[in-house]
DNA sequence: CTATGTGCAAATCTTTTGCAGGCTA
DNA sequence: TAGCCTGCAAAAGATTTGCACATAG
């Protein structure tokens, strides 16, 4: 690969090539569209996140773990500015699932999750295999801002 | 009020006489159905939360207040600890739905919630008028624990 | 060049825990 | 009396923040 005009500011690529380059283009054009500026950190996560086109859900410590072992140096605290910063541009999604921890999500539509109690793991649930026929009247004056649905499965 | 073979551990209430005798029998009463016994800080913590048979949405933090503003003496400690043996002995349960705090719920069943975004408030939505006609197909060796329903809520 | 973003350490906030003393059964 | 509870302070986690330096547009 090689550096160019099409991603002028991926430089470090030249050095450690070793995520694929479809994954940092799609992180690059992915931060793009949040309108948030390609920096090597945020490009090192997005190709992350989202560097395959599969859906991902992570806790800070397992994305910094990730970018760790990737051998991308990434601090802690900027995973979780800017985990937020992917929320606030409407990239990512946050779940709450576990009082103890926050997930991201890289889907941001609504739809629903399972949440694995025994493993702590978070993952999608088919949506369109949900129906939900009939909400409860929403009080006066209010709107939906969300419906979350979370099935939380144990060892059967 | 008499203190009487009836209630022979609140003694703390023939002192301070603030809540209503009903409150503290139906705190009492609700202690014993979960094997709990009633000392003199559970006692003013479940007339708080069971004390007028409604169903009450707490944080620690907001019992703490509700129980210091009450004239009594509980420590901030011992509302978490006992907040988590109500849930222990099947008395409460734990609802998430703000990463930054617990609520703890006094209805025990399968229930949909409204969370106020705004104020940071949680109640219960009418269970019956929630209807999921179909629910995700459940992976393989796993079992449904519970289906957590939280309709968002903002200012229309 | 200027506004943003990053790293580090320290600060915050919520919740848990260790231990000595108190109280129920 | 024996074991469960409580209070306090300290510990433990998770997340945020202040500030000096680095970097994108």
């Amino acid at each position: 690969m090689k550096a160019g005009t099409a991603r002028p500011y991926i430089k470090f690529m030249d050095m450690h090539t070793r995520a694929s380059d479809a994954g940092y283009d799609r992180g690059a054009e992915w931060l793009k569209a949040g309108g948030l500026r390609p920096t090597r950190q945020r490009l090192v996560l997005a190709a992350l996140l989202v560097g395959d086109g599969e859906n991902r859900h992570v806790t800070a410590e397992g994305l910094y773990a990730l970018s760790s072992a990737s051998g991308e140096r990434v601090s802690l605290a900027t995973v979780y500015n800017t985990l937020r910063a992917f929320c606030e541009a409407g990239l990512m999604n946050e779940v709450v699932v576990d009082g103890s921890r926050s997930y991201f999500d890289t889907r941001v539509d609504d739809h629903p999750h399972f949440y694995w109690e025994e493993s702590h793991a978070l993952t999608d649930a088919p949506a369109d295999e949900l129906e939900i026929a009939a909400l409860p009247r929403v009080p006066k004056g209010m709107a939906v801002a969300r419906v979350d649905v979370v099935i939380r499965l144990r060892r059967a």
